[in-house]
DNA sequence: GCAGCGCTGGAAAGCGCTTTCCCGCCACGC
DNA sequence: GCGTGGCGGGAAAGCGCTTTCCAGCGCTGC
């Protein structure tokens, strides 16, 4: 099989050229190629399905066309939304996207950027959201700076003190946002079921939620936390009930584990929002659908992904740059006046 | 900046070895290289940070650690799960797995074919369903040749007579085990929302579903085609609706598709299951928290991406493998007994 | 008329790695 | 003692492309 690979000597040689005016035909370099010539070339390479070695391309370059995109999970459609708007954006400038997924582990993310490394990247977009683990921060912020020592731009999305671009959705005004209108609805007794401590996302948009019931003079919330999934919510949501507070309004700090913790109030017959309003935060498309609809804080995750995209790709200073995005409180049905 | 970045050149020189040496110990050759010299090799990697450049590797070696993904929609829950998969066997056996999107373009399935033979990917697997349409056929399977031919391998999911590997999911077998499922529950009038007329899984569902309805001795379904989508089911919903048919069970070809139609039967106040019954098919993960719950044919999706993904890993022979997998019915509380 | 310039084409030197080929060394057997 | 292998190490030839540098040539300007 393996019929050899048609290279640039060969479009050369029929061509009746040399591999410079080969070269400079086939990848708009600067120079000028007489239009004799370059027709030559050019109906040579057609003609012979010629196709660049990105490989050599990249080495002789010294830079490739990869862009690497950093998720923990690309099911979970959080990320698969921020990974449309990545691709997107990647794809229109001719590039080429690599996807790594970490399945949560800081480690991974670490491998990948690596590896990403390795393959001369042009640039990084982490989306995954960030720890406040010290020894895993600072390995990643070494890989990092290791990345960018080489030429690669890295953006990350959520907040990151890692002195990288990064586009930062408003959490903490959300959940603050969020949690007044909320308040207005009349509702006292609170409770939020947070994301793991340690996960700067889920803190911040407790902060936030915090803060607004504070606001608007309401005892703050019983927290309960668990993963940041979907089954996480639903645990936590069993928990809250089996702890009998006379809560009348949750607050899931992803729309994820809102649809888990949704999962669980019916099953133990709680009513939504008759019984219990709930609430959850990123306003994810697929499950717009649901019944009841979900109030949320409405992030534009893809136009995130783009943005990412965006600032990764064009050089821009060596200063950081930070594009703040607003969430948008969307009070639906799954939450009713008290 | 930009550190100039360590070379192998450099390693070897630090450690006072030749480069085919450095390179022997880095990278493990058939040739043994003494302790002593690949300690020393060893450690002055370690302590440069010392990190291959996969492009020049790829060249040497004439291979890359590329495994492209195209689907047409990464959003799209489908898509993602086979993503999942993909990646998680992709990452295992250390390679890399760039993601391309087609946005259901054709043409676009075929660009990025070509762009990852340039980087002589060493594998592809085409998640995108397959259409019917013979000239992009044709130009999809000369793409896939050239591909091959340069030594590659392609899988696809869901049938295609492209001659490659394939994993091929019960969709005609399981649109038939639903009808009957569903003709059980008493059922006389059907409605199909079908995707466009040409999607190869659309059309096997459609059949199955025929086949199935004919076994139970039904009349035959109405047929309304919609776009592929979460508002082409929407679209096709509100079309049934206005065509007054006396139907009571709908069957949408995707679970996406019949989450728009069950928002269509919703906004016009008509109950699921009580004025109307509906189902799905693909069982998507994140879609099984909604109320009321979709009776739908379970696909295994993550594991088809495994699959896939093993299929095109594993070199096999030269002869075209195929896989199938086989869905089962799942009925849920949004079908009911007529 | 000639120095100087701008422009196009080609030769060749890399880019960082792998791998073939060769060399020197040692152990072994006759 | 010397031929034979086997084995670990290094020199060097690529892999397919980009890009620098140089050569040639037709013009312009004095």
């Amino acid at each position: 099989m393996s019929a050899r690979q048609v290279t640039l000597a060969e479009v050369a040689k029929q061509a009746g050229v040399s591999l410079a005016t080969a070269s400079r035909v086939l990848n708009g370099s600067t120079r000028q190629v007489s239009e004799e010539l370059s027709d030559r070339v050019l109906r040579t390479a057609e003609q012979l399905g010629y196709v660049p070695n990105a490989s050599a391309q990249a080495l002789a370059r010294n830079s490739s066309s990869l862009v690497g995109l950093v998720v923990h999970d690309i099911t979970d459609p959080y990320f698969s939304c921020i990974a449309a708007g990545v691709t997107r954006v990647a794809e229109e400038a001719g590039l080429v996207v690599v996807l790594g997924t970490t399945g949560r582990r800081p480690e991974r993310e670490v491998e990948l950027l690596s590896t990403l490394r390795a393959h001369r990247a042009r640039a990084v977009v982490l989306a995954g959201s960030r720890t406040t683990d010290r020894a895993s921060q600072a390995r990643l912020a070494a890989e990092i700076d290791a990345f960018t020592e080489q030429g690669g731009r890295v953006a990350c999305v959520s907040q990151a003190k890692l002195g990288t671009d990064t586009v930062v959705p408003g959490n903490r005004a959300g959940g603050r946002a969020l949690a007044r209108s909320l308040a207005e609805l009349g509702h006292k007794k609170f409770a939020v079921l947070g994301g793991p401590s340690e996960l700067v996302v889920a803190r911040d948009r407790l902060a936030g939620f915090k803060a607004g019931l504070a606001d608007a003079g309401v005892a703050p919330p019983v927290v309960i936390n668990g993963a940041f999934t979907r089954d996480g919510g639903y645990e936590a949501a069993l928990e809250l009930l089996a702890s009998k507070s006379r809560t009348t309004c949750v607050f899931a700090v992803t729309d994820v584990m809102a649809m888990g913790a949704m999962a669980a109030l019916r099953e133990r017959g709680v009513r939504v929002p008759e019984d219990m309003s709930i609430a959850g935060f990123d306003d994810i498309p697929t499950l717009r659908d649901t019944v009841p609809a979900l109030s949320t804080v409405r992030l534009p995750l893809e136009e995130m992904g783009e943005i990412a995209a965006g600032l990764v790709l064009d050089a821009g200073g060596d200063e950081a740059r930070t594009v703040r995005v607003a969430g948008e409180v969307v009070l639906r049905a799954s939450t009713a006046h008290n």
